[in-house]
Order: structure tokens, then sequence, then C-alpha cells
DNA sequence: CCTACCGATCGGTAGG
DNA sequence: CCTACCGATCGGTAGG
């Protein structure tokens, strides 16, 4: 076997510092990991059809050939990041749904506030999935809709639950999810990295996102029990108390 | 001048039937058109790149080079599109906006009620927009830029003016106005013709967008005066007697 | 609005 | 990971 003097040589004992069987092929590993961040870049940029391997390849410093040495073919490589893409943020949603310590309205905020912050973080895998839907094969085609209906489907399911607790309005639960995750990811399009934090943006969009399906106090006061309703004048007694109090010459 | 026998001859009397000078040549005028109409639903669905001029010829049942009969260039058909994605909703968001017989919290529900149903409406074309941002020429995408910030700025001086009158909350308002964007934009990926109308979403999506940023009954309560805090009383009263009134015997 | 043609570039492969 | 090469397709033009 021919000894190569670019690649270092691991240490002869095997089990030395590598503790999963991914560490086997490191250096081929790390590039491929560059490639997929490259082709995410500019496949979010230009768009799949728009981009070349030999974008990919230039911007990298090789030749366009050296890419089929990590993969088999340009539709592969997007197939690779459209799982990334897909599996990446179902999980963390998935988990805030099912927390037990939070009502469906703060389930509903934090959700919205989770679901800002990957696309913030992960902007340009983001744009590259929206604008390549049509570019995908039938194969990643099915998975991406599969897990845009399922997100879709959990968001519908928190916002039935905060409508039965009386905690959100009667709405069509389908155009709300929807809505949600339209302000949520058109951020994509507008965030600055110089303005306001990514976790701040998450915030005052969650916080819309909220107050966009909050029942207000008058319709939740209009359906009121009489004792809940004694409650609510004893509430505004002590407000205008308080009130009277800042100034107590009127 | 050899006459054209493609071109069925105009009456001799050059005012008979011609309001404007576009009827002129109206054969090629109509050709245009649905060449532009076939270019911005193949456009939207597969992209610029992903578009060859020979799908827009097949689709129309023409050979490619007869495409450039009515154009110069791909370029010049995309930027012809971008000029009319641009245009067409400044007027009708500008003259909400503008209108004195609304305040502002009622103006922020039409606009976004008018976006809304402009977006599904013309749906490819506003598709077509968002993902050949990257492909557009200078002079095309500075107009484009151009028309998304005065809208944007349109929308944030409305919410300002809102805020300032006591009807929204507090917020950042370029935030404020770009998630408002981000509702409406969003519907165009998930509206479905077979399910709510259009008018119908449109409602629901402003409705939305309106709470999202509404002053709550609460805060407003907190910041009363002495004389409307005892209004907001004898309207609880009001609605308790009302509630007790359903059932005299509790 | 067509046929015939152009150079450039595309994704992919052979072979090392 | 490179050089050299492949057929296919791209946008655009000549000439009618």
């Amino acid at each position: 076997m021919a000894s190569d003097s670019q690649r270092p040589k691991t240490p002869s004992t095997p089990r030395a510092a590598q503790p999963t069987a991914a560490a086997a092929t490191p250096r081929k590993q790390l590039m491929e990991n560059e490639v997929l961040e490259h082709a995410t870049r500019l496949f979010a940029e230009r768009g799949f059809s728009g981009t070349s391997l030999q974008d990919i390849a230039t911007s990298m410093g090789l030749k366009r050939p050296a890419l089929y040495y990590y993969f088999k073919s340009k539709d592969e490589l997007l197939d690779r990041l459209i799982v990334e893409g897909v599996n990446g943020p179902a999980h963390e949603l998935a988990a805030i749904a099912k927390r037990s310590d939070l009502g469906p309205a703060e389930r509903l905020h934090a959700i919205t506030r989770q679901n800002v912050k990957w696309v913030l973080t992960h902007t340009d895998l983001f744009l590259l999935l929206v604008k390549s839907e049509s570019e995908l094969s039938p194969a990643s085609a099915k998975k991406f809709n599969a897990g845009r209906r399922d997100a879709a489907d959990m968001v519908a399911a928190v916002i039935e639950e905060g409508v039965a607790a009386g905690e959100l309005r009667p709405v069509n639960t389908r155009v709300a999810a929807l809505s949600v995750f339209g302000i949520s990811n058109w951020t994509a399009w507008w965030f600055q990295p110089g303005g306001d934090s990514i976790d701040s943006v998450a915030d005052q969009v969650a916080d819309m996102a909220l107050a966009s399906l909050q029942q207000s106090d008058l319709a939740e006061r209009q359906a009121m029990s009489p004792r809940r309703a004694i409650a609510a004048l004893r509430q505004d007694l002590d407000r205008l108390e308080q009130t009277l109090g800042q100034d107590r010459s009127s």
C-alpha cells in the first residue's frame, strides 16, 4: 500500500480517541460538511437551478469533478440538505407542544419563539427549502410535505386546546396555525444581523403571534360567570383606587 | 408601404372604437400578454433559472425562437413581470393608508385585508418575485427593494399612529410592520382554492394581524383616567346584571 | 413565426 | 482530488 503524505497517520492503537464509528473517516466527513455548507449558502442565494456545481467548487477552491468524490450527483446533494432541514426543527417543536407544565397559550408562545430562533439560526437552509421545493426528488418532496403538515397539525392542536380552555379566541385552527408560521417564517426575509438580536426578534414575534389569538378581556368578560364578574369588578375598583391615590385632590 | 395580411385592417376612420393608442396593435399585444402569463406561472413553479424558454414555448405550442418576436431576451421577460409585481399592489395600499375616515387600527386591518387579497389573486406573480429576487437585473432589483421598503414604511407609519392614539400596543414599528407582511404573504404558500374563500381568509388574517398589535383592554384600563375607569365599571355592572338576568335564581 | 445554426455551459464519467 | 472528455441543453441569432 502506498503511503499518503497528505494524510497524517492515525495512532496504531485503533481505540485511541475514537468513541464513535463516525470518527473513523474524519477527513472525508469534514470535507463533506464543508461542501454542504457552501452548497446551502449558494442554493439559498441563487436557487438550486441557478447554482452550478462549478459555482460550489469554485467557492471552495476545488475543481468541479472533485465534488463527485463526496456526492453521487447534484440531486443527492440537495436531498441531503432537505433531510437536515425537515428533521432539524421538528423534535424541538414537538417537545414544547407536549410540555404539561405550560398552558396552551404559553406553549403557543414558546413554539413561536423557538420557530423564529430556528429560522434565524438556519436562514440559508430555510430559504433553500422554500425556494427549491419544486426541484426536490419525489422521495424528498414527500418527506418535506409530511414534515410541514405535521408541524402545522401540531400547532393547530395546541391552538385548539387553547380555544377549549378559553385562553384563545375561537378561530379556524388551520388558518391560525399557518398564520403563526407565516409571521415566524417571514423573519428570514427581513432579519438584519446588525439590528435587534435574534432573541429579541423572537420575543417580539412570539408576543404578536400569541396576542393575535389571545382571548380579549372584553370577550372573556362577556362570557363570564357571576362569581368571576364580581372578581373582575373588584379588580377594576382596585385599579380606580390606585389611580385616584396618585392624585388625591380629584 | 407593404400591406400586412396577418393584421386585420382597421376602419379608415381612425376615431372608430379606438379610445387609446394601446389598441393600435391588438394582435401582438394579446400574444405578449399570453407569453407573460405562461412565463409567470412557470417561473413561479420552477424558478427563473429552472425554467427554459423552451418550457415556455412548448407550453404555448410554439417553437422557442418565436418568443424573440415578442421579447429581446429572457431577462427582459423577467423584468417586465417584476415591474408589474412591484407597481400592482402599491397604489391600493397607499390609498388605504391615507383614508381619513378610518382610525389607524381600522386602516391597519384594511391594509392587511387588501394585501392578502392581492397575494391570493396574484399568487404566481408574488411567488415569482420572492423566488427570483436574486436573479433580477440591477435596475429591477433596485425598483423591487424600493417598493418593498416603501410598503413597509407605510405600514410602520400607520402602526406608529395607532400607538400614539392608544389604539395599538407600544412596539418596535419596523418589526411589527414586517410581521404584518409575514402573516399576509405566507398565505401564498398554504391557500387552497378548494377551502375557505379568498375573502374569508383575508378577513381572518386581517383580524389576527390587528389583534396581534391591538391594545388589550387590561392595559388600556391600567392607564385609564378616573372618569373612564368609572365608565368601565358601569359597563362591567351592566354585563353582570345581564348575566344574572339570564338566571334569576342565583 | 419557422428552420437551422452558434458558442457557452450544464451535469456527469473515465482514468489515473 | 486532477485532466480530459462526453452528450444534452442553454440563451440567442441569421435569414427568411
